[in-house]
RNA sequence: GGCCCGAUGGCGGAGUGGUUACGCAGAGGACUGCAAAUCCUUGCACGCCGGUUCGAUUCCGGCUCGGGCCUCCA
């Protein structure tokens, strides 16, 4: 039995999806207008973490999960206007990077990646229906949402509207009936790209609010087999920032247009990486990128071990001691596991990750395992210890020979000696020993050393090495 | 101001009303020409003040400190 921690009721309740052969899960993915940071890849590497789960609990094609790609947004036309290029340009571009740096941290591509600007027409059409049942209405070309008239407004974030209008930081539009109002539609502006970046609609040529995309791509992109409207689903996930306004606008949209329908049954959030005294975010410059980490040691698992360590709920600062332990503890495994075919995953491992994915102690389960074939399955349930142990320790990670597009690897690879060349070295070092030669032994141990080669002398007096 | 989290050994981080998780780092030993890796052994802890209890790191209250959200944000 999986249990998660449902936002909506405070508390970890037990998992039961309403057609186990077909569980539905929704999490907001990136709005593709820059380079995402490691802040931004612990959703997907939780998120991913848990389909893992899902899939080995109720079978590989039980679950359907879909994760968005928001490509339309103000931030989109300003970087296309900063740039002078079309918003495709950008929208595409960083797409294509965030698919490469989910990739490397072993992320498995969701079932569906919808993009928001397949599905305007569904907005609209959803749009229409809040207006028609009297829970939006038209202020000067915009579509705002009437957040008095839901009841329930505020369930999610536990706020009411008297609190929300006393704490606003921002400047109330004119147009609004009431400060907590919010964009459905808004209209397209004069420049050239925000002309581009339109569509048309009952309400003049716009495009859609934040918040409708994700309701509207989750009643549209068919969660299940058959349908095409989808009202209620199994697990809405995303990080806790995401909580107040961005769910709560989606569940009051999703409910009004759907007859008080909910939206999801359990509501899941991520906590944050910070850089130690604040959070990581691009509006305050602090950020790490999956790209730059990768440039320093192409091996994605470490990032991915690192954003494991803590529970997903818990706040994680990002530091260079973590990133050295994830690494020393993952050689530590590989060194067991080698090269063995998976075998049975590990009881205690599972009842860890079914403990509202209880990362943490699953991490530390797998470190005190003795068997290879079970490390190795326990791993892969965690979207870890996928390559050999040689191709490990060798740093032979694909990753490491990608060139990253912004980013030198040159100085990188430089430092790379052909392992022809490491074990010509080797050849030399062993005829010094027979010699007794140690001199020459450890000139040559040293020198690879500076390159980041360990040599590693067996009992039977052959050598290996590990690339640190 | 409102809402919500957190505080565990050098570091990361679970967990529990009473038997010192685990990993990384450190120390000692075995092995080694010397190291590394490996194996064995080992030191180090539950923010502060009260309360409940035979007993609290664990439950309750207060305090201090830290973090997040309050319509840009994973």
């Amino acid at each position: 039995m999986i249990r998660l921690h449902d936002t909506l009721a405070r508390e970890k309740r037990d998992f039961m999806p309403a057609d186990p052969e077909r569980i539905s899960m929704y999490v907001c993915g990136p709005t593709v207008y820059g380079r995402a940071h490691i802040g931004n890849a612990r959703p997907a590497v939780v998120f991913d973490t848990l389909a893992r789960l899902i899939r080995h609990e109720f079978g590989q094609d039980s679950l359907v999960y879909a994760r968005n790609v928001t490509d339309v947004d103000d931030k989109i036309i300003a970087a296309a206007e900063a740039e002078g290029v079309g918003y495709r340009v950008i929208t595409e571009r960083y797409y294509q990077y965030y698919m490469e740096d989910m990739a490397a941290l072993n992320v498995l591509p969701p079932n569906f990646a919808p993009r928001a600007t397949a599905y305007v027409d569904r907005m609209i059409d959803m749009i229409q229906r809040l207006i028609d049942g009297g829970y939006a209405y038209v202020a000067e070309g915009h579509v705002l949402f009437e957040v008095s008239k839901d009841a329930d407004y505020g369930v999610l974030s536990r706020r009411d509207r008297d609190a929300l209008i006393a704490g606003a930081r921002v400047e109330v539009a004119p147009y609004k009936r009431d400060a907590a109002d919010f964009v459905l539609w808004k209209p397209a502006g004069e420049t050239a790209e925000q002309v581009s970046l339109s569509f048309p609609s009952p309400w003049g040529r716009g495009r859609p609010g934040w918040h409708i995309e994700c309701s509207a791509m989750i009643e549209a992109f068919g969660t299940r087999k058959d349908a095409g409207h989808v009202e209620t689903i199994d697990i809405h996930g995303g990080g806790l920032d995401l909580i107040f306004p961005h769910h709560e606008n989606e569940i009051a949209q999703s409910r009004c247009a759907h007859e008080g329908a909910p939206l999801a049954r359990y509501w899941v959030h991520n906590g944050f990486v910070d850089m130690g005294a604040e959070k990581m975010s691009k509006s305050l410059g602090n950020i790490v990128t999956p790209a730059e980490l990768l440039a320093e040691d192409g091996r994605g698992e470490i990032y991915r071990f690192a954003l494991l360590s803590a529970h997903y709920r818990q706040p994680l600062a990002w530091t260079d001691t973590l990133v050295a332990q994830a690494k020393a503890t993952l050689d530590g495994l590989y060194r067991k596991t080698g090269d063995v075919e998976l075998g049975e995953v590990d009881e205690g491992v599972l009842d860890a990750l079914s403990d509202d994915l209880n990362t943490p102690l699953a991490l530390s389960r797998l470190s005190a395992l003795d068997d290879p074939a079970t490390i190795k399955a326990s791993g892969a349930l965690l979207g870890l210890l996928s390559q050999t142990g040689e191709d490990w320790l060798k740093g032979r990670s694909p990753h490491v020979t990608v060139p990253l597009v912004g980013q030198s690897m040159t100085a990188h690879i430089g430092v790379i000696r052909a392992e022809n060349s490491i074990k010509q070295m080797i050849d030399e070092r062993t005829e010094a020993k027979k010699k007794r030669d140690f001199a020459t032994a450890d000139r040559i141990r040293d020198e690879l050393k500076a390159d980041g080669i360990q040599l590693l002398d067996r009992a039977d007096g052959t050598t290996d090495w590990e690339r640190a």
